[in-house]
DNA sequence: TATGAATGAGAGTTCATTCAT
DNA sequence: TATGAATGAACTCTCATTCAT
């Protein structure tokens, strides 16, 4: 029930460091990623509840107890993979705007990144946080929605932005909301439809590109003119 | 090896009917109505894998025998709840259509009966098929992916209809597809977001209704005037 | 625990039958019979095990309700099928020595009776009392016994009688019990052997024969010349 | 669908062993015997089905899971034991063989150290072979099947150099093949018959020597002199 | 007599987690 | 730090037997 160990990695003795304990520092890190790998290609290939810890300790060559080591317990190996990928995530799709500023050519850059880029290159991550992680423990549910809530939260900021710039308003307040919501949906829906049970990775390319024109149809008829 | 029993409901030996033989199939529908309904309930509370067949048995006040006599397994359990909410979801869908006839109009108001019908009066059935059937055994999956692509089925015909008899068309030939794949994925997401992220159900109607305003623009933005 | 009903086709009640009660006798007996060979076939090629009541039910198309008034519980089926199944083996080799008295040659008769007419006409009775009711309750168990105790009996019998008849003797006392219980050693193990491990019933003539000679040779070599 | 575990006695990586890793090992297979051992009791006395793995936990003093973390399952319980038995069993009689050289004598011998030795002193392990493994799954059934004919091919090698040796044959091709079959029957017969059904293992020595005296006369009747 | 739905104890098996070494 | 043997609760599923109709 209370927190009974924090995991080895995130604790940081700032200070001096010798270069045996810094060598050790690059080992743990290195195994808690091996591990953390195994898992994701187990729960994206065998699923969350058929996978058994002790075959994600045979797959990354450690011991079960060094998997409890690296992680309180299963339930804390599908979150951490929640968070590294959702900080991908997040950053593949951030970085458009950052370097194209807040504009309706970089939603559709968005898009595309998020297709073409992160689907195509990341399926077992899409596997992870569009299939395995759903209807699990009420902490992993939570955990998903922080995730999606934060993405959500870029694309709706995204959004308001973009708007504001073209001197355009939201039809009503939960429009800009909404649409948000609604570009997750296509996205998560896409993503599994064709990753999962289409092997039409090879056509993402143009069936995205369709999305984001819906998308941005969609947009365009919830907003109106400012004076 | 081969099939062991049929459920016992779906054969109908049509012929001579005692009142008596009349009265025992009558409760044996009620005594599989009552089980699949407590396991309906108890996946969308609990979980699924949280649920057992114990569980189920309590709540629908029979022994774990007599599940096993109305239903194969515990998975079968789920595929008979999923194909019987997904009847029901494209009879609440279809049937508007089947009233309005092919017009933007129809599409409209087929939003608006999902979000403030189906969603609304069924969150448990919302539960099962957008939570608690995603990621399980293969062959819930594959059902799933049945529920799923006929419903965009629905959607995809409804589309073509509405678009020949105004006299559009599609972009390419992928819009269509795409379209209906998008429609279906801002459905969901926003039924998991209001329903089971949030509790704003009583808000679905204005969050439907801007939704349906998205999806009209998105199509009007892939579909051209034909000459 | 006391015996709760006795089978109904054993208890007859003498006396005035009119026509109709004669005629479901007639039924109850075939009826009976009719379980009791879905029974042997099932027990043979499922095992006894793995054999349910419900298959033994469909497999005589009749209710379980049924099988149960006809025998007490699973272990009565094959206790009766032990029972037919001894009084016929009995039988095929009994008769031999009713029509061809107390000598050598009756024995290879026997011989012959129980390899090329019993095994190979009766695989399925061969697998009862040889595999399937091996190992089972006590019960059964007991039942086993008695019947190869008959068996042995028969045998020993019938040595002494050959013996007696040939003015000779036994080298000791258990010299004619030794033999008997080998000759039925023998038999079942050849049976197993060649109707179960491997397919070669249409050999067994021969491996009968050969079996038979090195019985004859067994019994010589206990056995002297009285004065 | 893969082998999933290596039972965790036979694996040996010879190299540098550290003396806690022996003391593990040894602690391991003792473990396994212990088992093993409770498992080959309980299976004798109370039955193959009728004893649970928590009785053989119970009984080895072991929680449920370490019955499973040294055998894949209750089968692979009996097929172990069988294996071991088996190995006894031949070498209990093959070893009369080595010392004594391919003579009639052997044979007699051989006979003694079934009866008198193998039986008296295992007589569970006799149950094992000769009664909880008849008629369970087709695993079980072909490890029977192969621990027969490996004992049964023990006895056909044996015979013919025998025979070899004393410049005679076999009346026919089958005959030694015959031969060897009976005679297990026989020691798997007068087992059963004296160790089960009565106990009269004490009398075992002179069943055992007129049950050699019966074989050897049998012999003697399937051979011819040669030329 | 016959039915077959219902029972419920009991079985085999899994696996996340712990902890002595 | 790392190991991996051990735990034991919990689960799904089976099936001989019963009994109201």
């Amino acid at each position: 029930m209370s927190e009974k160990k924090q995991s080895p990695i995130k604790e940081k003795s700032p200070g001096t460091q010798t270069p045996s304990s810094l060598r050790r520092q690059r080992e743990r890190e290195h195994r808690y990623q091996t591990i953390l790998t195994a898992a994701e290609r187990l729960f994206a290939t065998e699923g969350y509840h058929k996978t058994s810890m002790e075959q994600i300790a045979n797959a990354s060559e450690v011991s079960v107890g060094a998997v409890y080591f690296y992680f309180k317990n299963k339930e804390d190996l599908i979150i951490q993979l929640m968070d590294e990928i959702g900080y991908l995530l997040r950053r593949t799709i951030g970085s458009v705007f950052l370097t194209h500023g807040p504009t309706m050519e970089s939603f559709k850059l968005t898009g595309q990144a998020f297709f073409e880029d992160f689907c195509v290159n990341n399926p077992e991550k899409c596997a992870i946080i569009f299939r395995e992680s759903v209807g699990q423990s009420p902490e992993v549910e939570t955990r998903r929605k922080v995730l999606f809530d934060k993405c959500t939260g870029d694309v709706f900021g995204a959004l308001k932005s973009v708007i504001a710039h073209q001197e355009l308003a939201f039809k009503d307040k939960l429009s800009a909301e909404v649409i948000a919501v609604s570009i997750m949906g296509i996205y998560e829906r896409i993503a599994y439809q064709y990753l999962f049970w289409q092997d039409r990775s090879d056509e993402l390319k143009s069936i995205g590109r369709d999305a984001v024109e819906f998308i941005l149809g969609g947009v365009s008829n919830l907003v109106t003119k400012t004076e």
